[in-house]
DNA sequence: GTCTATAATTGGATAGAC
DNA sequence: GTCTATCCAATTATAGAC
């Protein structure tokens, strides 16, 4: 009730969190934002100061909760996997931007920011042990490195496989990060 | 003694070699390389057809000899961790450019071939049993989720964290899908 | 083969009227 | 707050003289 009809800041927003997961950072021009906003180019710089800040200010997760937290700890990997593996064409399309702009000096600290948030510190979170730390840093590159092959590589016979045999191979890795 | 003076287009090609993997294909331009050649930029697009086409014929990895398609198989897994670890600049800057230009149509399928040549492939040479084709596949996202930790998102803890026990503990990982 | 000059487009960002 | 008009810099690529 607050805001009944969206303000012009609020439509560009939306045009920009739709359009930069689709196209990249340089693939998506100030104009195009505008244009599908439905307002004039000038309005972007005006509300958000310059391309790359509107496009730090969007490429954030909202903080989903990770409901896999509470479950048993010998079945993390394999719930952890199948979690990232259900993650949905928004989240993937800001892991694929994040990483392609990640050249630039304001994205690079935001992609590590990201790294960390969604697959280091949850998994931190549950781990146990002096080298808890390590572990859980390994854990995240081998996280992403499941969603490196997927999604920036396309390896198509992996994508092709079937995803309970992903799931369970995969996550009994992971799981040895885990529970050694 | 076929080419006692580098020619033009060969000096066009080692610049190129040296600047795309340095600061991007966005972040160099037909003048920068030609810049760098000592040659006109006009000349870039008269040997090369197009800056794509010139960064396509640049970006691939010289066919370096595996030495460890000969080691114990029940050491692979480690050996293969160190070796990616050892890797120089000039690949990495490679693997970096690929990874980032991977929107390009024309890029995509470079990666993929450069991810099946420099990972997959080893690997699944040496593996054997009817399911050797998806390990080698999970044990190369393994390996690229190594180099994504490390290079893309630069994750500072796992840079500065002993080499040795790296090895060691990832090494296990991919040996275990090596040797199940 | 090489270079000068420039085309043709696109990009981000700004000034100023309303 | 909004929009019109534009600036200015940078890009890839081409045409044509030498």
């Amino acid at each position: 009730m607050t805001a009944p009809r969206p303000s012009t800041k609020e439509s560009i927003r939306a045009a920009a969190a739709r359009l930069f997961p689709l196209h990249g950072y340089t693939g998506t021009s100030v104009r195009d934002i505008a244009a599908a906003a439905g307002v004039d180019a000038a309005l972007v710089i005006r509300h958000f100061g310059s391309k790359e800040e509107l496009f730090l200010e969007i490429m954030q997760l909202s903080d989903e909760a990770q409901p896999l937290l509470d479950g048993p700890l010998d079945e993390l990997g394999e719930h952890f996997i199948d979690y990232v593996l259900t993650t949905g064409d928004e989240v993937r399309g800001v892991f694929l931007a994040l990483i392609r702009a990640s050249d630039s000096d304001g994205v690079a600290p935001r992609l590590r920011e990201m790294h960390d948030a969604a697959f280091v510190a949850p998994l931190r979170s549950r781990l146990e042990g002096p080298d808890a730390e390590l572990r859980s840093r390994l854990a995240a590159a081998l996280v992403g490195g499941l969603l490196y092959s997927l999604w920036v590589v396309g390896d198509e016979q992996l994508l092709a496989a079937d995803r309970a045999e992903v799931v369970r191979r995969y996550g009994a890795l992971l799981q040895a990060l885990i529970t050694p």
